[in-house]
DNA sequence: TCTGGGGTCCTAGGACCC
DNA sequence: TCTGGGGTCCTAGGACCC
């Protein structure tokens, strides 16, 4: 991230220091279940899904406080949440997994996870940011970072972010955490820092030393692996990170080395900004066990697709790339991907490609499979034509691969099954397969990238 | 910790172009 | 035709975040 030259000793406005804001709402979901019912408060809340008998599947999107006391965390499997903190529903006799040995105390109540609702109470917190900042950045459906620099000064700033934790929890009733600090970087770690409900402000002049005795994976983008590499290198805290030589980082980490370093001395001058565009959307969905017969994984795909395709519409994005993903035992992460000349918005096209891209797996063990479309492109005006275009299945049929060469609408199903089944032979007798490059798309392709570029 | 779902960004190699 | 250098796009994988 470069500022570009600067003459020495003038002073860019951009260099002034802020006052950065970081608002992190408390085991959200947990809170919004709470909100409408009230009877949760205080007790061990789980949002996640998976929990009722006969699922397997699913994990921890949240656990209250309470429930995080018997060892319940978010992103855990549900069957190990459920062993260390059985549901309430098993109390009842009537219940599938009823326990008689159970006791209430140590049972939790699980809800499944309601994004719709979830996002209506994070639209009135984030009013209220607006109200409080010129310059707000959603990062999640629970997190915000504000530039308040000219809202209120380092003497009083943690009146001012008391001022805005009490309104959001007078007027929404969500408490959240805050940070103060003059970076994004160093206002996320100390919005982290008192949770829950906490409020830390760091001062410019103690930035430094605020962050010296933290453990590297506090550190924002430093994950398990990098943690480890870290601390092989031998650096444990913030400050053996500040304090060293920052070569040998940018070595082993490329520019993310580097990034490190400047964050943990407190050097990062990322201008609060609103967020822009999204780039990608995907819908996966995991299977109860590895399954093996193709069929099964087809008709996910085919969901998915559609469930993508739809949300893009949706949205108003045309997407020039379409991807599938296959997650294979143990979890090996699979993806493939495919480009097109032009943006399109073709559910039909959307699923033709993923089937086709997913052909490589379709006799291996999968556990998980996903569609995603990427290269997104939020047009606005020429969107109708452009639609029109998309969907009249004429050239943008022939994406699909090399090899087919034209065929109306009606006919391409049973047409595109037999190039399936023709394609599949290929790879089965070993002939590398390598996704059509654009030289080898037909000329139709060509034309609906003419036609985009002009109408843009 | 044996694994859900939706994202972002970075890297590295190859193709292709001039 | 035995071979430089720079730039861009595409694809696959990986780390990370919430």
């Amino acid at each position: 991230m470069s500022d570009g030259p600067r003459l020495p000793g003038v002073q860019r406005e951009d260099d002034e220091d802020r006052i950065v804001l970081h608002v992190d709402a408390d085991c959200f979901y947990a809170s919004c279940e709470r909100l409408r019912e009230p009877e949760l408060e205080g007790e061990p809340v789980v949002v996640g899904m998976g929990y009722e008998p006969g699922e397997s599947v699913g994990a921890v999107a949240t656990a209250s406080y309470e429930a995080r006391e018997f060892g319940v965390e978010s992103a855990q499997a549900i069957s190990t949440a459920l062993e260390r903190l059985p549901r309430r529903a098993a109390l009842d006799p009537e219940a599938p997994d009823h326990d008689p040995d159970l006791t209430r105390e140590e049972t939790g109540h699980y809800r499944p996870v309601d994004m719709d609702y979830y996002e209506s109470i994070a639209e009135e917190v984030q009013s209220i940011l607006h109200d409080c900042a010129d310059v707000v950045r959603e990062v999640s459906i629970d997190e915000a970072y504000l530039d308040v620099t000219d809202r209120t000064a380092w003497e009083v700033a943690d009146g001012f972010a008391r001022h805005v934790k009490d309104r959001i929890r007078r007027e929404v009733g969500v408490v959240v955490s805050v940070g103060v600090a003059p970076t994004m970087s160093a206002a996320k770690i100390a919005s982290d820092y008192d949770k829950p409900d906490g409020l830390t402000v760091v001062r410019p002049d103690e930035l430094r030393e605020f962050l010296a005795p933290l453990e590297v994976n506090l550190l924002h983008g430093v994950g398990p692996v990098t943690a480890r590499e870290l601390r092989e290198m031998g650096l444990e805290t913030a400050g053996d990170v500040a304090a060293a030589d920052p070569e040998p980082l940018v070595e082993r980490f490329g520019e993310r080395g580097r990034e490190l370093y400047d964050r943990a001395r407190g050097e990062d001058d990322r201008r609060v900004e609103p967020k822009g565009d999204p780039k990608s959307f995907s819908r996966e969905s995991a299977f109860a066990e590895p399954v093996a017969e193709p069929d099964p994984k087809y008709e996910q795909i085919e969901t998915l697709a559609a469930a993508v395709a739809d949300r893009a519409r949706r949205e108003g994005a045309l997407y020039r790339t379409v991807g599938v993903k296959a997650v294979t035992p143990p979890y090996d992460v699979n993806t493939r991907e495919r480009s097109l000349p032009g943006p399109v918005d073709d559910p039909d096209l959307v699923d033709r490609i993923a089937r086709d891209l997913f052909a490589e797996f379709e006799d291996d063990p999968v556990r998980k499979v996903g569609v995603r479309v990427a290269n997104l492109e939020f047009a606005s005006a020429d969107q109708a034509s452009l639609e029109g275009w998309g969907s009249d299945g004429g050239s943008s049929t022939d994406a699909v691969g090399p090899g087919s060469d034209d065929g109306g609408d009606l006919e391409s199903e049973s047409q595109d099954a037999e190039e399936e089944k023709e394609e599949k032979k290929e790879k089965k007798e070993g002939s590398v397969d390598r996704p059509a490059s654009r030289d080898e798309l037909p000329p139709g392709q060509t034309s609906l990238a003419d036609f985009t570029s002009r109408s843009r």
